[in-house]
DNA sequence: CTGTCGAGTTGATAAAGGTCAACAACACTG
DNA sequence: CAGTGTTGTTGACCTTTATCAACTCGACAG
């Protein structure tokens, strides 16, 4: 389920609007309350978004790697709903929407493209409530791993040998666990023989039987 | 977080589009795997969306009350990912996505509002994320009486005093807990004085309070 | 080279919520 | 109007995951 374009459709938008912009680990695109003025494509790099509530906890809603668009949270309010941090350095092309809305007036193409890109992270979104909803501690990151491998290889890495960008925390905020529970979920994982992990390097071992594991498991939560 | 259109949005997206459709209490607009043609505007009603799993598993994920919008998960992949079921006898206004598009072309504001809409649903199903992955269940439980109370109130109904049209497992399902747990923590704030809850019958007793034990609450999950 | 800090692992224990089961209150059916 | 199915409540018990804590390993600073 990767969200964003394809190389072809990113580069009909690269072509209508432009500038990019680097991002250095741990800064910001954008954070909760900057008023929205543009979304953004991933040109190169890693990052994060993240919501905080008024209590001080935060939750990481997704991870975002190149060829993908973030920043559709802005539209409905004008203004940003969560915090984008890059997890490595990074480059993002950056895409003024209210010239987007202009521009795919005259190429329906375009339009189109927008819809999409927004509908699918709708549907991430969606997929994201079951997992956190419905699945348990070891499914959850079975699927992380899972989805990491697939979005991998669409872009033409490895698809069963990674290095994550992210910590044991933040992966756990992001599937609703404690760090603990993570890092004892992989270490359970390496016994069984299923992934090899060695701190950020992850080598899925049998791909096959992680994805039995996640769509056999009735019960769940 | 209320999505969907204001009356006057939804009086413009009536004279482009139209065509009522009655869904009785049960049936589905559309299912998951259907083609997707149009998206729909709830006149009057109540729905609830949900996912499933290859194993049996499926999750709610959101409720829909009148003049809420539907359906924009299949835009992506041209086929819904979700069901969308009636919980009480409603009727929807279909709306032709593909006209709409090119609508929307030759109507801004009709551009602009299809493109708020989508992004409220993004926001709040990252709200909804939090709340899954950061928030136990009492607060879950909060949450939602509070989300409803408050869409009861924009819709003009009394924000205090209200039936749930869904069953302690849908709401369950929605917030990530057995129906047990619901009903339980239904007892409990009832207990303290909080709500009073009989069957489907809510009345918020002590909202401020509710209010605050949402924002206080550190730790969590 | 030593000290300190952040990230990760692992263990012991506790708490939250799930599971199973019994039962009550209704609504619907024959 | 008795019988059955659905929905909801409550209790006893158990599993999963959180919590707290100790410890390792590197990276970086002085």
């Amino acid at each position: 389920m990767p969200i964003g374009l394809s190389e072809a459709e990113l580069s009909l938008v690269d072509n209508l609007v432009g500038e990019r912009r680097k991002i250095a680990r741990g800064e910001a695109i954008f954070r909760s309350g900057d008023r929205f003025t543009a979304i953004y494509a991933v040109k190169l790099g890693f990052f994060k978004t993240e919501v905080l509530a008024e209590d001080g906890r935060h939750q990481v809603t997704s991870f975002y790697m190149t060829g993908e668009v973030l920043g559709m949270d802005g539209i409905s309010a004008e203004t940003h709903y969560c915090d984008a941090i890059a997890l490595e350095d990074s480059e993002v092309c950056l895409i003024p929407f209210h010239e987007l809305e202009m521009i795919s007036v005259k190429v329906p193409t375009l339009q189109r493209h927008l819809h999409r890109v927004m509908s699918r992270e709708i549907v991430r979104d969606q997929g994201m409530m079951m997992m956190l909803g419905a699945m348990r501690a070891e499914e959850r990151v079975i699927a992380f791993l899972l989805n990491l491998s697939q979005r991998y290889l669409a872009r033409g890495y490895a698809a069963t040998d990674f290095n994550l960008r992210m910590t044991r925390e933040e992966i756990g905020s992001y599937l609703g666990l404690k760090l603990e529970t993570v890092s004892r979920t992989f270490s359970h994982l390496q016994d069984e023989g299923l992934v090899q992990v060695e701190k950020k390097h992850i080598r899925l071992i049998d791909a096959a039987r992680l994805r039995t594991m996640l769509s056999q498991e009735g019960a769940g939560r």
